[in-house]
DNA sequence: TTCTAATAGGATAATTTTGTCCGATTTAAA
DNA sequence: TTTAAATCGGACAAAATTATCCTATTAGAA
């Protein structure tokens, strides 16, 4: 569904938010022990979402990333998986052609246009926020 | 949401079931010809979906592939889908966290559970068949 | 029987995604 | 001011996916 940057990236994103809420700004490495990611790999996605700020980066000694509350309060889901991965999952047909909408339907259009829009509402509903609300309580989990 | 290889071979299964109610069996030239796909590259697949039999393929000349109606009636999507792609679609968490089950939900599960939950029934209440319904009335396509 | 049109299948190549490495830069603290 | 800890950014590497090519095999028709 989403590629392995994005669930890295979202991954990230949550445990950066819920350490925040506790006032704590935390390192790459910290992240990725954290998260189970590749730290190389999940340095590149921070930089990115960093850029999109998404997520704030503090160079030097005692650096690292962090969110304010307000900011984790507005930004979606869906912001963050369209600074990884564009607008792929909402855009494109099911079968993957190129011109298929609601003219000129593939046999399918009618019945993705309904599961694509309950991801999308989803992505675009569910704030980051929400996100750490059930990893505080100990009912969610970001690493097994 | 798919791979390319499976959007190609819901695409050419499409096609020869459309075919296959003229009685036409189709050459893999065709097939790749109209559903606008890799020619070499759309012989695996239909060697996959052969092997799974999904469709039929007759060898030498004056043959290439079909299905019969039973087989289309019969069939679902998620036949197709769960050769080419695996079970990836309706396995896995959205965040890719190897253990998220409703004991140990990531923070998105139960949003993830609905939606999955729609792709996997529509795949599996889709016959084949349906998917050329629109098709002979000129409604939906499969090339532009 | 031979020719031709078709799929089967193995090897290989190109592209994209995922991942690593290393030096540059920044900043706090000793 | 030096050192150490951290992100930044570019180059590179590995793996997976997508795609191509070529030969073998099959089977209908002349």
């Amino acid at each position: 569904m989403f590629s392995k940057a994005c669930e890295y990236g979202l991954r990230a994103a949550t445990y950066i938010a819920l350490q925040s809420l506790d006032g704590r700004r935390v390192s790459l490495k910290e992240i990725a022990d954290k998260i189970d990611s590749p730290i190389a790999f999940t340095a590149k996605i921070l930089q990115l979402l960093s850029k999109n700020n998404i997520v704030e980066s503090v160079k030097g000694a005692h650096g690292g990333f962090e969110i304010t509350r307000t900011k984790m309060d507005k930004l979606k889901l869906s912001e963050i998986v369209n600074a990884i991965d564009g607008d792929s999952i909402y855009a494109g047909c099911g079968l993957g052609l190129k011109e298929c909408n609601a003219n000129k339907p593939c046999p399918v259009h009618s019945k993705f246009v309904d599961i694509r829009n309950d991801l999308r509402e989803m992505l675009e509903n569910t704030s980051l926020y929400e996100m750490t609300a059930g990893l505080e309580v100990g009912l969610t989990f970001l690493k097994r």
